[in-house]
DNA sequence: CCGGATCCGTAACGATACTG
DNA sequence: CAGTATCGTTACGGATCCGG
């Protein structure tokens, strides 16, 4: 069965060849924020068919997007990756991201509308230049509208893990409108500014430093 | 009819329950080299259903992302062209078609295969910084790989359109592939460098210039 | 000719049940 | 846990037709 395409050569249409298809992007922005189980997939992904998901992940490894790599023991389990061309795609996925992120800023969240941290916070953080945190380690608990994730920060590497961190330095706590202003904000607040909407415990110099990484950040005014 | 929706609050699901469907963004890549009729549209996405295209287009325009206007006489036609809201997804795209452009590197055009030159053009023109051109007026007629398309430049504005300029100010004569290589080459080649695969006519300082505003582009080396 | 609307066969998707 | 099998529903593709 040949793979349904536009037939176009063209970036865009071979970009979609790809990736195009219900639920495949998803897959890639869920394993942003580290490897994940056939089955952590499939609860992240509310209202895939298990069939589906089984043939998503199936082609993205074909397409050398995603590998598939058993854990060490006793975990006795196998997770999904991002290879080095998925990543460079979820790196393009960002400013479509954004510009979602910047057209639903009006509306709230939906009644029983899922939710987790990371989803937006993978795409946040890439906006962080990894030069400005040279020397820099630090864990980041963040409660995001009260789900958790954990920006990772360490010497010019920076991930983003899902759920609570062990001995975080500071803890974040704040909702998705409010941090994605801040990174649309070109010049980094105050503290004291953005104590109303932004609560956070722990090191006052460490929390305007991430102030600062992410208002002023790679892209500038680059996206809208 | 309910609009099917991946019921997410993150942005990347939110821009895909808009414009992830089938042949949507192609439509709005169609738009980013000007206005198009409806019949345009249907001539350059070859496959999609008449039927199809009418709802895509009137979906879109609900969502304020391209709007309806009518020709002034006596074209008695009327064309679509995207909002700013549609122009800044439209922007959004570059990183995701330029991927696709990487990826297609290694396999050339395929035969029976469709290909507009403005469909990479378009992408490709995103990438000249604005503020580098200030003062600058050229019309530069690029055929790539036999298609034609126009490039305008006008004191920060860049422009891309299908087809012949009247009087182009130069003609570039290349290949997609190589096109897209100078993009990502960082620092700008010598005209006799390239002279094997990009035939230019006209001043040599506006084509040095121009494969000077491709080279050092906008996102240097942000994207792979 | 342009700008669609209608109809129908096929492919893709969603939900549930089932299995090694 | 990591999928496969099945089946009803929705979306898409191609053709034809229709009003301005």
């Amino acid at each position: 069965m040949a793979r349904r395409s536009y037939n176009q050569y063209c970036g865009l249409s071979r970009s979609l060849d790809l990736v195009g298809e219900r639920w495949t992007l998803l897959i890639v922005r869920e394993l942003m924020s580290g490897p994940k189980r056939y089955s952590d997939l499939a609860d992240a992904l509310d209202g895939i068919g298990t069939s589906l998901l089984a043939a998503r992940v199936k082609q993205l490894e074909q397409d050398g997007l995603i590998a598939r790599r058993q854990l060490p023991r006793p975990a006795a389990s196998q997770v999904y990756d991002l290879t080095p061309a998925g990543r460079e795609l979820a790196a393009a996925l960002v400013p479509l991201a954004l510009w979602g992120l910047r057209h639903e800023f009006d509306e709230p969240r939906r009644p029983g509308e899922n939710y987790r941290a990371e989803w937006t916070l993978v795409f946040l953080a890439t906006l962080i230049d990894p030069s400005a945190t040279t020397g820099l380690r630090a864990t980041i608990q963040f409660r995001l509208d009260d789900s958790p994730a954990v920006l990772s920060i360490d010497d010019g590497e920076v991930h983003v893990t899902p759920g609570e961190a062990d001995h975080p330095d500071i803890v974040v706590n704040t909702g998705l409108r409010t941090l994605a202003a801040l990174t649309a904000a070109g010049s980094p607040p105050s503290l004291t500014e953005v104590s109303e909407r932004i609560r956070i415990e722990g090191d006052p110099a460490l929390a305007q430093l991430l102030l600062e990484l992410l208002s002023r950040n790679r892209f500038g005014g680059l996206l809208g």
